[in-house]
DNA sequence: CATGAATGAGCATTCATTCAT
DNA sequence: AATGAATGAATGCTCATTCAT
């Protein structure tokens, strides 16, 4: 009478799970006891069942969240045209993405920046690099070329928007309007002189 | 209740050695036991006899962490005349501080985000709002009222600057040559029009 | 959340050898390492898996050993009739149990006396007023309305068999004969004038 | 400038502070620790420095508060003439003290019954047989040669008296008319029969 | 597809006590 | 008459993981 349900079924349960309780307590108290709770589950035995280690959780809740994360800038951002739009854009919709999927965006986060290997070397972040800049960094050098953008480093400018976009969940600030000012910030430090 | 010269040395010794392991390990994988290790001491014991319990050791580390950086930062930036030269001045500096006190800035970073009440909820996030962006705001906001910084929302644009900043030690890219590149990056972002 | 024949025996053991360490050494000397070791178990790991914490399993000790005094104690006065023999047999059988089941007896004064929450505020000592006094105060009460017993405070009285049947345990003294002793104060205190 | 205390002064300030900490908090969450906040003294240091150990303090708590109340006691039964009623007056006092010298009380108890030798046996249960009992068992002996009182053994009768006393701490009623139904109560329960 | 039972290692914290002034 | 500094042993509890079905 037991509610069984397929392995895909389950992982994305506790995956889910993992994504919530990573964003609302932080990857330090994160715990399988934690998770097994807000998933409903019975025992911690369940996890370690359908994942070999912590390691192989953390894994899958970067990769679903990202991969969420990812399908949905993509669609947002089909058929933008120009490079200094598309620019605009994708800032604007990351700073929506704050509002509507803030827990993905937080567990991406905590897992990124906290889970480590023995030694405490980062596992996960170099994995985040092409979430985090690299699709952004192509369309600047692009840009660039076109003489659309003004000369900077590409790789140092990437890497700043981003980290203004995820300033922006830090800062307390409110939201709205936030993408707006983000986008004419980067605007003007971008563009052409011409 | 006297703090004598012995405890403060005492005191000085754990929370330096706290520091250091904090920015090897991580926030989450340190404890008392590794901080003894790292520190030279007989047992975690003599921790529990110095510091109240590890929250207290935590603000400590705080504490310290900014109070150095605070100081540095106070005595590089003395003597700046001009709103857009201080403002290069103090994204400069700040960057030249990842490479000289990266595990002072790092503790800070991982204290800050990862340091919990029990229902997951930041302790120290609020207390570093002025370290981080307070002394920036007051600079812009006095600029735009000189006409030498254009029209843009002070408070954004301060969390921006801080994010950018910690987002280079992040970013894992070369720091020789970033903190000018910020620098650019943001006079014109911040540039009277004029 | 099923409860197994396992899991059950294996409660029962620590349960078991808790009264044991608690009658044995008291409250304050006890601990889960003491109970383990009684026990002949690995760990007291196993006694936090089978218990959420000290205060669930005080309040197993508690009810196990209520409960099996409880028991006895009905089996031993089912029958009686007449609230003066009913009283005298309570008395008798009480005293009795104090040599036949003196751990279960003495984990039970011990854990209510002793087991406390942070502020100092006892935890189950409430719970045990009515294996302690409600049982006979009722039979008091019925037997004043009967006219069999005399003019007295029931609860006062209640309290007061109890505390004097408990104060046999401490008394040091010989128990042989105590019981009558008892049952023959109460008879002359609770008897109607008449 | 440090307020220097005699030894004696000091000695009762902290066998005070104990007597507190104990009525409140029970002798198992009773620690030098806390007797030091209580007594605002610097260090549990202080505390062996004026005691040899844990017993000795506890030793110095029981005979400070047995001390105190015995001379109360006498104070106040002086110049009583006939058996019974000096055992009324003795039972009506000792319920008073439950109010006035509830913490002396408390304390008594909870050292009594708590504080063990390593191997779990009481050490200063017998010392108190002569305060809970001896002096009324005496008046009972007595009263019986004189024939006030009935036959009925006078061990077990002044344990069943104090038992009943103490029980009223422990019972959460009223105290006021506790005493005097007490008085009543054992009136019967000793009186010739003629 | 799932579970029950168990575990070794680690956690921060508290205990009374001691050494050296 | 007192104190500062330190300590070894123990506390209850949580961690991710594993064995055996």
């Amino acid at each position: 009478m037991q509610v069984t349900v397929t392995e895909a079924a389950r992982r994305k349960q506790i995956v889910d799970a993992a994504i919530e309780v990573i964003a609302d307590l932080g990857y330090a108290k994160t715990s399988f006891a934690r998770i097994v709770e807000r998933a409903g589950l019975s025992s911690t035995r369940l996890i370690s069942y359908h994942f070999a280690d912590k390691n192989d959780l953390m894994m899958a809740v970067l990769i679903t969240s990202v991969g969420t994360l990812d399908e949905l800038l993509d669609a947002r951002l089909e058929g933008r045209t120009g490079r200094a739009e598309m620019l605009r854009a994708y800032i604007e919709v990351r700073v929506e993405l704050l509002r509507t999927h803030a827990k993905h965006l937080r567990a991406i986060t905590e897992v990124a920046d906290n889970h480590r290997a023995e030694d405490g070397s980062a596992m996960f972040a170099p994995l985040l690099t092409d979430f985090r800049v690299g699709r952004m960094e192509r369309q600047l050098r692009q840009g660039q070329r076109e003489g659309v953008f003004a000369e900077f480093d590409p790789a140092v400018m990437a890497n700043t928007i981003s980290s203004a976009i995820e300033g922006a969940a830090r800062s307390g600030l409110p939201l709205d309007g936030y993408g707006r000012e983000l986008a004419d910030l980067f605007d003007r430090a971008t563009r052409s002189a011409q």
